[in-house]
DNA sequence: TCTGGGGTCCTCTTACGA
DNA sequence: TCTGTCGTAAGAGGACCC
């Protein structure tokens, strides 16, 4: 550890939802629950007024909506949050190179690499410039931890939310560390926190007087010993701006068990071919493929093979996860699919029997769909409704305003084209009203609130998912950028005068629609 | 209708070749 | 030739993080 507080830890406060709140000025103020829509979703971040209801990350949604049933949920917008996270990365990398991003909304940088700091006051300048940087440049509130390791630069930040900066002064760490819980610690989860507990350690000073011994009989060498160090104030892991990746995998949770053997497999093939695709656009190959499984029960096995060679070739991954997925007891039904590779490479040696096997699958497969056709679905019906990752947010599990739900009995999802449906909290733009946001849709219609960063709060108008007027649009972004910086009030279709009341305009809605478009909202 | 998705790292067990 | 030992790699699972 270092003698000068010169390792920063930024951590942005309630990232994606303060970033929908800046997009959104009608969420201003109000809880804002951003994740997973479907049945089985879960919180990705919930905003500071919405914690207050106890709703919090990984909580499973239909709890949130239960605790803030008049929260606005949306399903998060990544490349929104990509781009304010570049913004802020590239502020970061203006005061050291070395940066080690952890997320997008986390970072270390070591100040002292960058030159920008080498004591406590000027550690602060640069903590204190670095929020007003963010603010200026994204609208968004950092937390900034200064501290002699990235330990105790993380404890920091932590300590300084929301919107806030905390040094930890060198010299103090035992003293600050001691009252602590033990889940502080990184590394501390909730099984190691439990283990703890039941030998009787619920707080840092109490790991630091347990003695390395029996910290790494209780945990094992490496968890001990790390942990024993740690909570003595004592953590020299140098802040690292280069990580190679070691394993790529996507997997699906579906929103209702898939029961048949053959649906399952071919899940599995459209994991493996995405995978693939994913693995390419990295650059990358690997050598070991592995299949996840969540049965019905929730509990969950992996099973992998290694090739003799790295592959990106689609057909040997699906081949392998293939092979995996035979292994594996499928009865009760399945929860979630994934496919990942490992031990990976930037070159390929292909594996000559594995990609033949796989030629002479496909041929064979091609046979097999001439004869059977289309009803080999069995149970599992109806396409790919069941998947939940497809259309997150899709009618019919939007957000509170404009969740219609199913029970009337017209047509739902099954029957809206891809490109006619409006996931909650995307941005559209009207032929007539300009850009606003999907506040909710279901039955066929979807809500749209007109605003725009930097506008005042908009009105609403409801539509038919098929008028022509409504399309899905590019996110606005949320601090207009150096070379426009044009007011946008002016040009807002939320700011111009009405003549209208709020409820008359949502009478009004879809009059503006082509002809046949424009029903009444019920 | 509790429990996502994409990662990393560690530990334990087993198989296998020298 | 048989057997025991050791190191290593693979495979599986668990914990943790954001």
């Amino acid at each position: 550890m270092r003698a000068a507080p010169t390792i920063l830890h930024l951590d942005m406060d309630a990232f994606f939802a303060a970033a929908e709140q800046a997009a959104k000025p009608s969420l201003r103020g109000k809880p804002v629950v951003v994740g997973g829509l479907g049945p089985r979703g879960v919180v990705s971040t919930a905003s500071y007024e919405a914690r207050r209801f106890g709703v919090h990350s990984a909580m499973p949604m239909a709890q949130a909506r239960r605790l803030a049933p008049n929260a606005a949920y949306l399903v998060p917008r990544f490349a929104v949050y990509r781009e304010v996270s570049d913004r802020v990365m590239a502020l970061l990398r203006a005061l050291s190179p070395l940066v080690e991003p952890l997320s997008l909304d986390e970072a270390f940088v070591d100040l002292e690499a960058g030159g920008s700091a080498h004591d406590t006051a000027s550690a602060l300048a640069a903590g204190e410039r670095l929020r007003e940087d963010i603010r200026a440049a994204t609208g968004l509130a950092g937390s900034v931890g200064l501290a002699g390791s990235k330990m105790l630069a993380k404890i920091g930040s932590e300590q300084a939310k929301p919107d806030g900066l905390v040094l930890i002064a060198p010299g103090t760490e035992r003293e600050l560390l001691g009252p602590m819980t033990v889940r502080t610690l990184p590394g501390v989860g909730p099984a190691t926190g439990e283990h703890l507990r039941r030998a009787g350690m619920t707080t840092v000073a109490h790991l630091a007087e347990a003695g390395e011994d029996e910290l790494v009989r209780l945990l094992g060498k490496a968890h001990g010993a790390s942990l024993y160090r740690m909570a003595r104030g004592y953590d020299d892991r140098p802040v690292v701006s280069e990580r190679e990746t070691k394993s790529v995998s996507v997997e699906d949770t579906f929103d209702v068990d898939l029961h048949d053997r053959v649906r399952v497999r071919a899940e599995v093939d459209r994991l493996a071919d995405r995978c693939v695709e994913r693995l390419r656009a990295a650059g990358h190959s690997g050598r070991t493929v592995v299949l996840k499984v969540r049965r019905y029960d929730f509990s969950t096995l992996t099973r992998s093979e290694t090739l003799r060679g790295p592959t990106d070739d689609p057909g040997v991954v699906r081949e392998a996860a293939g092979r995996l997925l035979e292994s594996v007891d499928t009865t009760g039904g399945v929860r979630l699919l994934g496919v990942g590779v490992t031990g990976l490479a930037d070159y390929t040696q292909e594996d000559l029997f594995a990609q033949a096997a796989a030629a002479g699958r496909e041929a064979a497969g091609r046979e097999a769909a001439g004869k059977a056709g289309d009803g080999r679905d069995g149970e599992g019906g109806r396409g790919g409704d069941e998947r939940a990752g497809a259309v997150p947010g899709e009618p019919g599990t939007g957000s509170g305003a404009g969740d219609a739900g199913s029970a009337a009995g017209e047509p739902v999802a099954a029957e809206v084209p891809e490109d006619r449906r409006f996931p909650a909290g995307h941005d559209v733009r009207h032929a007539e009203f300009g850009p606003g946001w999907v506040q909710g849709s279901g039955l066929r219609r979807v809500t749209v609130r007109f605003e725009e960063p930097g506008s005042a709060p908009g009105w609403v108008r409801t539509f038919w998912v098929d008028d022509p007027d409504l399309v899905l649009s590019e996110p606005l972004p949320l601090v207009p950028s150096a070379t426009a910086t044009a007011p946008v009030q002016s040009s807002c279709p939320a700011s111009r005068p009405k003549s209208r009341s709020v409820s008359r305009s949502e009478r009004d809605a879809g009059r503006s629609g082509g002809p046949g478009s424009g029903r009444a909202r019920p």
